[in-house]
DNA sequence: GCCACAACATACCAAATAGTATGCTTTCGG
DNA sequence: CCGAAAGCATACTATTTGGTATGTTGTGGC
């Protein structure tokens, strides 16, 4: 009994009615932050009321979490993949970063609610420090940073990359291309070839912050 | 007529009163965000009440912009002096990011709503968007930027950076410092060797990101 | 064709909170 | 030594907002 609507007859119409509520949620958030988002500018967002989104959420931190799991789940998606794929380090990496960087632009407002939401907020002033939503957000973050941390110690240890410690190196990785949540502000109209330039740029001012610059390959 | 108690006998006490508050707002404001801090929290943690912040300030809004304005002029401070030395660009560029990347561990929480909380949900919702006070923030940190970009861009014409536009590269430059904001939790007994080593693997980071791997040093 | 339940809308409430109005005490210039 | 303003605290208000309780309407299964 998670929420009311889950556990029906047509599951996927459930699904959507919440999608949309995420989507419509995470718009706003984006612009005015969380506490500043009231359930009827949501509501309203959608043309509709309180009492839409109280029938699929039971509470406003719980659309939150489902923005969180949302979010990560379409970065696994999109990331996993290639990470599983053999080949060289520095060659997965980049299309790792690629595609982290690619999903970050294209679906911002949950992107930037994720990333740059989990804050105290919700956790320190309510009683949400042992949920177990929160502990499974905390996990999926972790094993996502694990899954790029191990690829570059794999290029460190070939001597591609510097040898500082992976996990203190993904930190400026993820920094180089998370920022544009604080920076890139997306136009009415964003066009592939501007997301492409704006990926580029990035990736491949990550994948140098990397490389040793006396390591030659092998 | 700024507020109530700049142009007295003692301004110098009023800006010590006036510092304090910004102190421990920023402190709230980093954990909780802003809509989610109250007047009468920040007074708390003064061990006083809204009075007392009443009396310095005339609303909410003016203490994050006061937040925003000492987080520059900080950061003007420590980095100006650097930027107008003479000497190679890539050694400037060095140390202004090693001056800025620590300040902002030392002044975390400042600095932190400073570098995140150029939000929306002050102008957009508010009548702020003609404000005086917030068009001066913004030209403050256009200034900031801009000082970063001219040193890059000197340093590209010398041929040790890449020849991106200065401006998409200070993107990138200032996430790999400023996503500590993000990432980084302050320690009860924060030791000076750890900053340290949290700035040199920070700083190295974003220069080997700016260099070009093919050219030479002029 | 009826009934149970999904899928909402409407009306309402209690708590939180930005801001104000006012009172009290200390300090200081003349 | 006194008046006036600084430097607060206290009491109060109007509004906002998360959440609930209670409708109302459509719809699929039998």
């Amino acid at each position: 009994m998670d929420n009311a609507a889950t556990d029906q007859a047509h599951p996927d119409a459930a699904k959507d009615a919440k999608a949309e509520i995420v989507r419509a949620a995470a718009d706003l958030f984006m612009d005015y932050g969380y506490t500043a988002t009231s359930i009827d500018a949501i509501a309203e967002k959608m043309g509709a009321t309180k009492g839409r989104i109280y029938h699929y959420y039971r509470s406003k931190a719980q659309i939150f979490f489902d923005i969180q799991r949302t979010a990560m789940t379409n970065l696994f998606r999109a990331v996993e993949p290639i990470a599983r794929e053999s080949g060289p380090p520095e060659d997965r990496l980049r299309r790792m970063a690629w595609a982290h960087l690619s999903l970050m632009l294209r679906e911002m407002p949950i992107q930037k609610v994720a990333v740059q939401g989990l804050e105290k907020y919700l956790f320190e002033a309510e009683g949400f420090r042992h949920s177990k939503t929160l502990a499974e957000i905390n996990a999926l973050r972790d094993d996502y940073e694990q899954m790029f941390a191990e690829v570059i110690d794999a290029g460190a240890r070939t001597g591609v990359f510097v040898n500082d410690s992976p996990r203190l190196l993904t930190k400026p990785f993820f920094g180089t291309m998370n920022w544009v949540t604080v920076w890139y502000r997306p136009r009415r109209i964003q066009s592939d070839e501007d997301i492409n330039s704006i990926c580029s740029a990035l990736v491949e001012y990550a994948m140098r912050g990397l490389r040793d610059p006396n390591g030659g390959a092998s």
